[in-house]
DNA sequence: ATTTTGTATGTAGCAATGCTACATAGGACT
DNA sequence: AGTCCTATGTAGCATTGCTACATACAAAAT
């Protein structure tokens, strides 16, 4: 097991955005604007490196909403560290669009 | 030509990068940390869609900074446009971390 | 003299990634 | 039966990103 794996913008994105609380796929297909073929080849390949883990939703009976069942995602541990990790890379872009912006004003 | 290419993260991050003032390979190896193998591809793919255009440094010896010449970039009108387009897009992971911070806060 | 250091550009080759198009399925409504 | 909405998923292919390496010029060190 790779212990410190490099992650995609993509990846890191899927992550982050399961961290803000959008924890199934169409979800995040939403919120991101990434298509199925992005998303959900993604979320497996983030589980297969145990950065996330999945669980169906039970007990739709229950729950009575009426359509079919969410796959819902939660980070691990390690997802977490490497999500903090990847942050400073991924929030270079903003930065520089930020600095631009306050040297013309 | 295709008039509206899709761009990576790679590749506007350099865009970028270049919109920012460091405009030759080696300082943009240097803002973003990406290596050379990422960034001279990445420079060389941008100038055939004609969102970029590079020129040598002329007369080196006139400025006598004795090192190797630099190839400069600039962005042409469509890289610009191509490049406000990417915004939204890669902006968004930011704006996942700061709204998820100011949640908990 | 030769090696090292620093700046600078570049490629070969391969694994990983991203996306289009399509497939499947349950429930509601017509 | 057909359509709509929600939901998950894959095949197949082009593009991308990166490691490792190559080249070159000038200065400084050994």
């Amino acid at each position: 097991m790779d212990h410190n794996p490099k992650l995609s913008y993509t990846s890191a994105l899927v992550l982050q955005t399961i961290s803000s609380g959008y924890s199934y796929g169409f979800d995040i297909m939403d919120v991101t604007g990434l298509p199925s073929g992005t998303v959900y080849p993604a979320l497996r390949r983030l589980e297969q490196q145990e950065l996330i883990k999945s669980s169906w939703e039970m007990e739709r009976a229950a729950f009575s909403e009426q359509r079919p069942a969410r796959k819902y995602y939660k980070l691990t541990r390690e997802g977490k560290e490497t999500l903090a990790k990847a942050l400073e890379r991924y929030t270079l872009f903003e930065q520089l669009v930020s600095a631009e912006k306050s040297k013309r004003r």
